[in-house]
DNA sequence: ACAGCCATGTAACTTGTTACATGATTTT
DNA sequence: AAAATCATGTAACAAGTTACATGGCTGT
């Protein structure tokens, strides 16, 4: 949904077109999405479907064609600035979903899928923040987007972390819960390496 | 892309038929992400179709139809596995985005939508802290589900902040500019309140 | 007999997305 | 004249999602 709405900001400035509203989404955002026209003009007519937006009549020998925002359109567009997004239920991560599915696969190591996902999400985030260090293109919009992926990432890493922490936890508990029955172990067994 | 290998990481431990799998999906996610069973059979059908997985021929009085994994569906998921998403563009995320085109819109507050969208994010929190210490039903799964969702929500607040910081500081900025070429300002007009 | 769960499936739709076709205008 | 950019559009598909239809089995 976030096009869609973004387009009928962009709109909401006043009358535009397609091919403006591509330049407009991508600047404004920090030309960190890159944005196919295509479905500029595939979303136009799906706002224009909804009531939301109309284009006007294409005079002769104009090369572009305007869209405007209309009441409708308006209304959901402060709708959605005001709105937060249902998260009732979280929002499905994929990375969640791959880690918890893992860790119940047998022929699966999760400490590796953990570690694998680990390292690559620690090297993006010193890629971003080389990005955002080369002052060369100072922009507000990008910096603020960068900043989003980079608190975003770090987060994704600790919950990483945590996630290798219980699961150690609880293989290890039941290594031992089967052990305690057997034979006693000493102390001092506890820690596996948990290579970071 | 998720519920598609989800499915087939769960078929790689036998074979398995429909409603099994959203039952499966759902206990190993910690009973976080509900799964409309009709979205399991049409994954599975698409699933088929691309050779990822084979179903069994429903023998005469059998209730269940069993699928199982491909040698190609195999080699899918542990793929799959290793192979962290692609993220050289960060995801498209919908709060970024509303702030950022919301910040070049004359006619709205964005203060207003980050306020409006913190506060919301904050209540989230403390509903799932308090789900999460309601320790009747301890789940592993659940309890890692909610932990990254904790840290997700956290990161954003947190982006939030920044974000408001900047964009203070910039409205700031332009303000004063447009001022210093008419008079002078006490140094200490700087702090306005930040709402929190 | 009826409620409720087990089980499979289909039709329809949403956004997002890409690849392609087409032509006008501008720059080199 | 060729290349690049401006500009609009369509066809086709992906994944996710819901609502609905259908019937068998189980417990009360």
């Amino acid at each position: 949904m976030s096009i869609r709405h973004s387009l009928l900001a962009l709109l909401s400035e006043g009358p535009k077109y397609g091919f403006q509203l591509r330049q407009e989404f991508e600047t404004s955002t920090g030309d960190v999405w890159p944005l196919n026209v295509g479905q500029v003009y595939t979303t136009l007519q799906r706002l224009e479907r909804d009531g939301l937006a109309q284009s006007d009549d294409v005079e002769e020998d104009e090369r572009q064609k305007n869209y405007r925002i209309t009441e409708k359109g308006g209304e959901e567009l402060s709708r959605w600035l005001r709105t937060p997004p249902d998260l009732s239920e979280p929002p499905r991560d994929e990375l969640v979903i791959k880690v918890l599915v893992a860790s119940r696969l047998p022929n699966v190591d999760v400490f590796d899928v953990i570690q694998v996902h680990r390292r690559y999400l620690v090297q993006l985030m010193q890629q971003w923040t080389r990005m955002k260090e080369d002052e060369s293109h100072f922009d507000l919009a990008f910096a603020l987007a960068v900043d989003a992926e980079l608190f975003r990432l770090d987060s994704v890493v600790r919950w990483l972390d945590s996630a290798d922490g219980r699961l150690r936890r609880v293989s290890l508990e039941s290594v031992e819960s089967t052990m305690d029955s057997t034979f006693a172990l000493p102390s001092n067994r506890r820690r596996t390496g948990a290579r970071r």
